[in-house]
DNA sequence: ACGCCGTCTGTCAGCGCTGTCAAGACTGCG
DNA sequence: CGCAGTCTTGACAGCGCTGACAGACGGCGT
């Protein structure tokens, strides 16, 4: 005997319920559930009241069945990294609950050769079709997955886009910028000689990270050149890169590792080179991953959005209604220096 | 124009489409879809046909408004790591998959008052209805929450269970087990001085370790006390733990942290006092985590087959049809240590 | 021969909602 | 005062599928 007693339906209320009570047609509630336009004051309020009273919610099954929407939008990722990955997916679920919608997850492994990558798309797209799609990297970059969703229509919006930025909507920030950001932080510590551990040769997001950092350099007007390394953004490619860093005849005060898995790395080089991290060499990592916190001394790192570029993307593809922001629209979010142990001033 | 223009329906075949391409009724498509008995082999063959010609999948939507199941289930958490999230994660998405099934994925902040969480869990049994739910831990052992589903009949299974094992379906490690072949691992290299690293108190998992651990090791004929300290399955504890251990008179020649993370603290506090692993100290770790490699000498430690667990706790809410299980069985999956560089024969 | 039961197949009414269409209530204007 | 145009509301037919039920058929016992 609950309190629902009264319902048809098994203790849901259905938008019957609804009309009934709030006494008007289906059809009103309906419109006011999808907020459309040429609705009386009086009407709406009579039917939220009813709403209210019922514990109404929306069954995402009919709406989906009857109606265009499928309140679902589609997250695809390819990424190693379950904290990325995680971050992201936890943006998008927030998206989604503010709008009712579901968030299907599907992984789609990018380094398959086309004619396979083909057939999951075109799994992924007949299984469960979507009201849209958010693709992380490196699957943002991912020339056959675009042309097959522009080519079929299929809205989606892109974090951290690199090639072809403006080809639709995306979500990054200015990797560059905060690039120069360390290079200043660096400079204003003292440090005169510099390094980079950079990242993956085609990864748009390291290039960026190595130009900024050395363009804001040159700016300060460092003239020594930068040494550098190649880290991967892995662990094993950190340590690698430290090992080289580290036994340069002129020594490097602070070296900028373009992410936080190659400073790890680049710190456990340190140890073993038994040079000491803040007090003669000074680590600054990018990302703010887990990981930061995760090593001895805590990374100083610079701190990106990720959750919120998630949730961003996951908007872009939910608001259809906005019409007002050209399809192609880049939004770009802040980032900032988190300043924990791994960078100090420059040694005597 | 497209293949498929010949279908009313924009490009996706319908039930109606195959029935008629079949020959045969409607109600015969759905019992063979449906796996339903009686249908003849000869039906099934011709169905089978009609759904591979015409590549048709049935719409999820319309399958859950029409019948009683929702064809989705929802997997809670409340973990804040993101590695064993995504592994158990990506396991319950493959068994998913499998079924045609979707996940759901809601988080749950299981230390809020209680009133809130019964909000939360009301709002999550309203707003989708899931067919079945996996828990994961620490939600695995929430009594306000099993009390609820058991309350409101909801199909359920849990990802290692500490308190009430057999109260319902569940998956598990042998914890104490795997806790006694590090043991004997030690031993066998000539470690006869041991320490360990603790988890949280209240944590059944890190309990059962470190029994397995003192038991196996007194087995073995250890009559020395064990070391112990609390690293609290975290980085910054395994630091703590580390200082303690590495400062004691009679110096452990090898240490089980029964984590990884904390694994990696000791390590660092290792590294701190001077002490090289794993020439000097043997640690060995448990999860096998992404940490496990982000850490120099990378992490011996026992592997858990995370993602099978959230495999097979799908599976078990999947599975309806199989009675001959009874309701509250635990499944207990294989483990196995992982041997990298951290742990080596004892010290002369 | 008959009825009974078990196997196989089909008919049909919805599930809860939205899109379409149309009607009623206004408004402004000639 | 009448008419077109706009705003507001409602009736109704499905969306694609399943559950309940009924009919057809063959083998069995009597």
């Amino acid at each position: 005997m609950n309190t629902y007693s009264h319902l048809k339906n098994g203790g849901h209320a259905t938008m019957e319920d609804v009309a009934r009570k709030a006494g008007v047609s289906l059809k009103s509630v309906s419109r006011v559930i999808n907020r459309e336009p040429h609705v009386s004051e009086k009407l709406r309020a009579k039917v939220e009241a009813a709403i209210a009273a019922l514990d109404y919610v929306p069954d995402t099954a009919a709406r989906s069945l009857a109606g265009s929407r499928t309140f679902i939008i589609g997250l695809l990722f390819d990424n190693p990294s379950p904290n990325y990955t995680m971050k992201i997916q936890a943006g998008v679920y927030r998206a989604c609950m503010e709008q009712q919608y579901h968030m299907r997850i599907d992984q789609i492994d990018s380094s398959c050769p086309p004619a396979e990558l083909d057939a999951k798309l075109a799994a992924i797209l007949r299984n469960s079709r979507c009201d849209g799609f958010v693709l992380t990297p490196p699957l943002t970059d991912n020339l056959q997955i675009l042309d097959t969703f522009d080519r079929l229509g299929v809205r989606y919006a892109r974090v951290a886009p690199d090639i072809d930025r403006d080809r639709a909507r995306g979500v990054i920030i200015d990797d560059a910028e905060a690039a120069g950001l360390v290079a200043r932080h660096f400079w204003n510590l003292g440090h005169r000689r510099f390094g980079i551990v950079t990242g993956p040769a085609d990864h748009g997001a390291a290039h960026r990270r190595r130009e900024g950092f050395l363009q804001a350099l040159a700016e300060l007007g460092v003239t020594e050149p930068v040494l550098e390394a190649s880290g991967g953004f892995a662990f094993q490619g950190g340590i690698q890169a430290g090992v080289q860093l580290v036994s340069a005849p002129r020594r490097p005060t602070a070296i900028f590792a373009t992410n936080d898995d190659s400073a790890a790395g680049l710190m456990v080089s340190c140890w073993r080179a038994g040079i000491t991290v803040p007090r003669d060499i000074s680590v600054c990592g990018f990302d703010d991953s887990w990981v930061a916190q995760s090593v001895w001394p805590y990374l100083t790192t610079v701190y990106q959005p990720i959750e919120e570029m998630g949730y961003a993307a996951a908007r872009m593809v939910l608001d259809r209604g906005d019409t007002s922001a050209p399809a192609s629209a880049l939004q770009t979010l802040p980032f900032h220096l988190v300043e924990r142990d791994s960078v100090t001033v420059a040694p005597a």
